[in-house]
DNA sequence: ATGGCGCAGCCACTGCGA
């Protein structure tokens, strides 16, 4: 089993380069955040071609997340309680045994803009939401992007970026406190010390120069866990391929036994 | 070897992303 999360930064203007992508690296499940896009628009059709089923909230512009899935998956639920001003960030599907959630955490523009506290609102929302609808003793992943590197680890430059957006510490105590429901973040679990990103700025040659944070996360239940054999981040696909321009963030997948 | 902002929209600038 290889599942995968990835901010694609507009599905329609990634299509090629995300079908690419999945006739590489074969996921059986991917959380894709950022689809820019309706529910209605979504390209059904071209990722049924690819082997490819969907679970997709959509919205116009902004936002938008889906689980792809290659067998049949039941569509859990869709959206955030209490959340729904942010916009369409959250969506569960079950596949087999499996059940996995995908979330695009509020980016909050900046620590006195409205929606830093919208951010930190979601944060708390999901927790409670993890912790009163997910059953942790099955296998189970919250994938996405959640817009806070959690230690100065994830930090290209931890002090230049010392309590800025991103390193706060009210935005890592709430990662904390969703983690505290019994999530474990994969990466860090299977690779403890590893310095590894997964978002670079488009803008002055950042990918270039590895200044980049670790913000998608794949958060896992004990059980799914227990199976996980290995993480990393696929940086390839951070790259141009051809003509195709990819997306600021790069995929992260996790293989289970 | 790679890359030097990119995407959506009542559009050619502006808002947003992180």
């Amino acid at each position: 089993m290889r599942i995968a999360t990835w901010n694609v930064n507009s599905l329609n203007a990634r299509l090629d380069f995300v079908l690419g992508w999945l006739e590489d690296r074969r996921p059986d499940a991917v959380c894709f955040q950022e689809l820019k896009l309706t529910t209605e628009a979504f390209p059904y059709a071209a990722l049924e071609a690819a082997g490819y089923r969907a679970s997709v909230y959509g919205q116009k512009s902004w936002n938008g997340v889906a689980v792809l899935t290659r067998e049949p998956a039941e569509l859990v639920s869709t959206g955030l309680p209490g959340a729904e001003a942010a916009g369409a960030r959250l969506v569960t599907a079950r596949v087999g045994e499996w059940t996995v959630a995908s979330v695009y955490v509020p980016n909050g523009k900046t620590l006195v803009h409205p929606d830093f506290e919208l951010k930190l609102d979601f944060l708390a929302r999901l927790r409670s939401h993890v912790e009163s609808t997910v059953d942790r003793s099955r296998p189970y992943i919250l994938g996405g992007d959640f817009n806070v590197a959690h230690t100065d680890r994830d930090s290209f430059d931890p002090d230049a970026t010392r309590d800025a957006i991103f390193h706060t510490e009210p935005e890592r105590r709430a990662l904390d406190a969703l983690l505290g429901t019994g999530l474990v973040d994969l990466q860090r679990e299977l690779e403890p010390d590893t310095r590894v990103f997964s978002w670079w700025d488009y803008r002055g040659g950042s990918f270039h120069k590895n200044e980049g944070l670790r913000i998608d996360l794949l958060l896992a239940s004990p059980p799914a866990r227990a199976r996980a054999t290995k993480v990393w981040v696929d940086r390839d696909y951070r790259k141009k391929k051809g003509e195709l321009t990819p997306s600021d963030h790069a995929p992260v997948v996790a293989d289970f036994g």
